[in-house]
DNA sequence: TCCAATGCAAGAGCAGTGCTCTCGAATTTT
DNA sequence: AAAATTCGAGAGCACTGCTCTTGCATTGGA
């Protein structure tokens, strides 16, 4: 207990080694994919054995989580960095500005997008800790569309007979000053986001969308229109 | 060369055995995903060798990319007969029978659907073999804009600048007979669309969306709407 | 200040993996 | 009938995640 932070040299150097794997493993992650990060490696490029990572992880899951609670946070800074750029812009245009954030940030590292967007690890259930970080993009878009229901410019999105009970109760849940058409407009949106994002990603596109950028602005506009921005 | 097909009983066993791989093999994926998907396992199910295993598929890999094909016929023909059974209705109910179709199919097999669409296998690109097994889903979303176009009641939809010569060499590479705009259109929700049911499938709409089917409905019946169908 | 409790690295070891190679035996082909 | 091929079996290599034990270093309390 001699001066500063954190009680001695131990709880420090605990921090630096865990953040060192993280590190190493982020690495093997962007080098190799998710598949193929090996604890047994990490190890040997820290010049530690591989038993002794267990102290810090229990598990390679567990790893694993600490990745996928990083690159979310990642990718949501990504987006709030890019969405405040153009605050004062009128709706259409952050929402665009937001969803290419999330590509460029998809094409800058792709394992990590994989590891969060792509096939859940088996027998893997993301533990509830990575709701919030996992949140920010979601938020971000929410946002939005709210912003422009407030200055009432929002063009609320018809609704099907049928989806009217859940709409509103997904619009109680997370959302209640928005109009229920708008929030399931916009969950939907979130999700075909995403699918645009991938598909790119995964080579669905190879062969077949050459201009990337332009097609992908033109699609997220018109998911913009879809959720009644203008 | 006695009497009926495949010279000589050796040939025959090939067939049967390299079936029997597969079939067991699709049998462990199902259960446990593709990551744990053991060339050992499967030799063991089947009383035989991992080493002779060899001798039918070169390797891992080898093996996933014939799973790869099945399934991407498996999903193919699924929404073949659903878009059959539905043949003579309006083009929306086309279009929403067989994005069901796919949904279906995807929740019925979620590991195989995870392989083809999900994360790619890690230094593996799919060989240019599983391209026409791949594109059944998409030729049949293309027949049923064609049809509409034919029929003049499609709304072509409207094309930003900055996309017209990249929409205009898709719509030359592939479906020459439409209007750019269509094929964009149809490209983007083609890639949407998988984005909808990748989220219902991975967890990703867990706590938020309850209703799925009605949900799923209204989100691609709309997405009917963005490529111009009524 | 000394001492017991705790934290941690190292090593051996287990059960599993993909894949290679060699060696006989069975089957085709010549 | 002889030669060529196909194939199953077994051993083995280099790797994986993970567990357990051992001994040393740091720590916090008496």
């Amino acid at each position: 207990m001699s001066s500063n932070a954190a009680q001695g040299a131990r709880a420090r150097a605990r921090i630096e080694v865990t953040a060192a794997i993280k590190e190493e493993a982020r690495r093997q992650l962007a080098a190799e994919g998710a598949a193929k990060l090996s604890l047994r490696a990490v190890a040997r490029e820290l010049g530690m054995v591989s038993s002794a990572l267990y102290r810090y992880f229990p598990s390679r899951d567990d790893l694993l989580t600490a990745l996928i609670i990083d690159a979310y946070d990642s990718l949501g800074e990504r987006a709030e960095v890019a969405h405040a750029a153009v605050a004062g812009a009128d709706p259409v245009r952050r929402w665009v500005a937001v969803c290419e954030a999330v590509r460029g940030w998809a094409q800058a590292h792709p394992h990590e997008y994989a590891l969060i967007y792509g096939t859940p690890v088996p027998g893997y259930s993301a533990p509830q800790t990575t709701v919030p970080a996992a949140s920010r993009v979601g938020l971000l878009l929410i946002g939005i569309v709210r912003d422009a229901h407030r200055l009432q410019v929002l063009e609320v999105p018809l609704l099907s007979d049928e989806l009217v009970p859940e709409a509103v109760r997904m619009a109680g849940d997370f959302a209640p000053d928005l109009p229920p058409g708008a929030v399931a407009a916009l969950v939907a949106a979130w999700a075909q986001l995403y699918g645009l994002v991938g598909f790119e990603l995964f080579g669905q596109f190879n062969r077949m969308v050459e201009e990337r950028e332009p097609f992908f602005r033109h699609a997220v506009t018109r998911l913009a229109y879809g959720v009644g921005l203008r």
